[in-house]
DNA sequence: GCCAACGTTGGC
DNA sequence: GCCAACGTTGGC
């Protein structure tokens, strides 16, 4: 089992809107990056951990965990006119994005990015290299077991 | 709002 | 294939 760090905007879903949905799961649409498509439909399987990560927002953190619920499969959203993921070159035949569903685990206390970047266990933490942009990053088991660590402390 | 960093696009 | 221009991310 593999685990994964994903960033969301709490403005646009939060781990409380996570844990607030139908079955507790959420397709993870919009992703609208190579890498970290190849991420999902590569490399994510089902029971996969996920770090969530709040992003763009006042406290930017770890809040919570989840699991890859489902495999990857081709991102509706790439084929709605008109909406903002639109992608004029994606076709049913060959669609261009993929997602997984991901499952709410449970709410952490905020594990805040200064925090982190204060871990020496976490100096390779891919999330907190310089210039990293990367919505889905994967996590070393090291590093996993040193977050969770923190999320206890 | 600023700005550094990075990915993508498109002309050549 | 190069690279300038542009758009986006995301912390501060």
């Amino acid at each position: 089992m593999r685990h994964w760090l994903m960033k969301s905007e709490p403005a646009e879903v939060s781990i409380d809107d996570l844990a607030a949905a139908p079955e507790k799961t959420i397709p993870w649409f919009g992703v609208r990056n190579y890498q970290a498509r190849n991420y999902m439909r590569d490399d994510m399987r089902v029971g996969d951990l996920v770090l969530f990560y709040h992003s763009s927002c006042a406290e930017p953190g770890i809040a919570g965990v989840a699991r890859v619920g489902r495999l990857a499969y081709p991102d509706a959203t790439q084929f709605d006119r008109g909406g903002k993921y639109f992608d004029p070159k994606a076709t049913a035949a060959a669609p261009r994005w993929f997602n997984v569903d991901v499952t709410f685990v449970r709410r952490t206390r905020l594990v805040a990015l200064a925090e982190l970047r204060a871990e020496p266990g976490l100096a390779s933490l891919t999330v907190l290299q310089r210039g990293n942009r990367l919505s889905i990053t994967p996590v070393a088991p090291e590093e996993y077991a040193c977050i969770e660590k923190l999320i206890r402390a």
